[in-house]
DNA sequence: CTCGTAATGCGACAGGAATCGCATTACGAT
DNA sequence: ATCGTAATGCGATTCCTGTCGCATTACGAG
């Protein structure tokens, strides 16, 4: 979709003008966008009360960002760049907790937790959005996958584990809650969201598979009642049928 | 907001109307919601085209359902009946996989999953939709924690352990991705859930607070060695703060 | 400082969504 | 079979979102 630098003939916007107005001008959208989502909430976000609020006119926001999608883009892509508190106490589990926790904290405090609330559930309406969703977590997990490398660097997890997956794992429970199920979400969950993670990681449950080309795919067997215990802690059993 | 029966006086919906009528209305908008919101996703669901397609008009649909939102949590109320299938192998680890297969299995076909993928996006837009899925969701968990129940029962998870939260911990970071982060799926990651959360279980993560026996190995080593970094805002103990 | 033009401001217009009052249908009880 | 009324059909109307053409501003190069 996106057309991009061609690397042979730098593509040359005719005559780019990153100009101080411009900026100027995004600046102000992206603050009125997270305010205007704060307070509406993503139902009630319009491109009309964003450019009231900005003091631009709304053509202009139709033009540059096509409409609420790409502002939520906009304002998710700005909010990508702040670094969260990485934590590190020398044990993973505690890591996890941490992090754990501080994802409990925001979300629930009601003075922070709004904005990224609103901004993430908006984001995942459109495509753009959802583009820049996955970037803004593929971010969040890669630095908060350090946790986990430290902990295979002093031999507390396996060689070969994923560090992102090990974070997803801990915080999956917390965005379930947050953004599935609409359930409420509480300290306690944290804690054990944290604490699987770890048992899970500490198992070797996350380690890449070293090259174990065990086929045994789960079709569909659930019809068979009994086949218990199918060979412990392989951990490998399934092979990547990715589909999209 | 609704008003509902006064305690003194029997409400006496002035005259209940059940007929065949209406009933057959309600499924045919239901249908085509789900088709419809199939088709064009979402962001494409109109209450027109479904009263089109329903063959209804649309002030009915505005008059009975509100708008878009109380259609989908129509649809949602409406799929929230159907029972998945249970697995029942005789072992914790295999039933989880099950589930988590079977979840993975349906929002990656490309035949199945579009519609409750749709349907769980759309649904979490509004506050009728949020309502809906929460209740579709708790009735979810609520008929899959019999495999953890089945579990305590054979003694294979200490007694009091929450069988929905085993539940939301396999599957959670299946949801998380669909829904969440926007990544691929993948068989690997449902097995990966599952096992983690039979693991955690096992160990006794998700035993109920009120006579917890002996939680040693779930919370032995929480004396932080040592935290640099952040101010540690929290006390990595944790057990402390009570869950809300 | 002057100039070319990208970027924005501005207002009008189109298009669809949601609402309202009234006519018509058909459910359910007598 | 008949009747009262809930439920639906129907069209007009209002409101708002998104788009377009043109005038104006101000960035950036010379």
């Amino acid at each position: 979709m996106t057309e991009v630098t061609n690397p042979e003939q730098p593509p040359r916007t005719p005559t780019p003008r990153p100009g101080g107005r411009t900026a100027r001008v995004r600046a102000d959208v992206v603050a009125a966008t997270l305010a205007e989502v704060t307070e509406k909430g993503y139902d009630g976000l319009t491109v009309e009360a964003v450019a009231t609020r900005a003091g631009v006119h709304k053509a202009t926001l139709y033009r540059r960002w096509g409409g609420v999608d790409g502002l939520v883009a906009e304002a998710l892509a700005s909010s990508a760049d702040q670094p969260w508190p990485l934590p590190d106490t020398g044990d993973l589990r505690q890591d996890l907790r941490r992090i754990t926790q501080e994802v409990f904290s925001v979300f629930t405090d009601p003075e922070l937790g709004p904005t990224p609330t609103a901004l993430i559930s908006a984001a995942q309406r459109s495509d753009v959005g959802a583009a820049a969703l996955r970037a803004f977590f593929a971010a969040r997990h890669r630095q908060a996958a350090e946790v986990a490398e430290r902990a295979v660097a002093r031999g507390e997890l396996p060689t070969g584990t994923d560090g992102d997956e090990v974070v997803r794992a801990a915080t999956a429970p917390l965005y379930y809650r947050l953004f599935v199920t609409g359930e409420p979400l509480d300290a306690r969950t944290a804690e054990r969201a944290a604490d699987a993670a770890a048992l899970a990681a500490r198992a070797g449950l996350f380690a890449s598979p070293p090259a174990e080309p065990d086929d045994r795919n789960a079709s569909d067997d659930r019809n068979d009642r009994n086949d218990r215990n199918d060979g412990d802690g392989d951990g490998g059993g399934g092979d990547e049928s990715s589909q999209a």
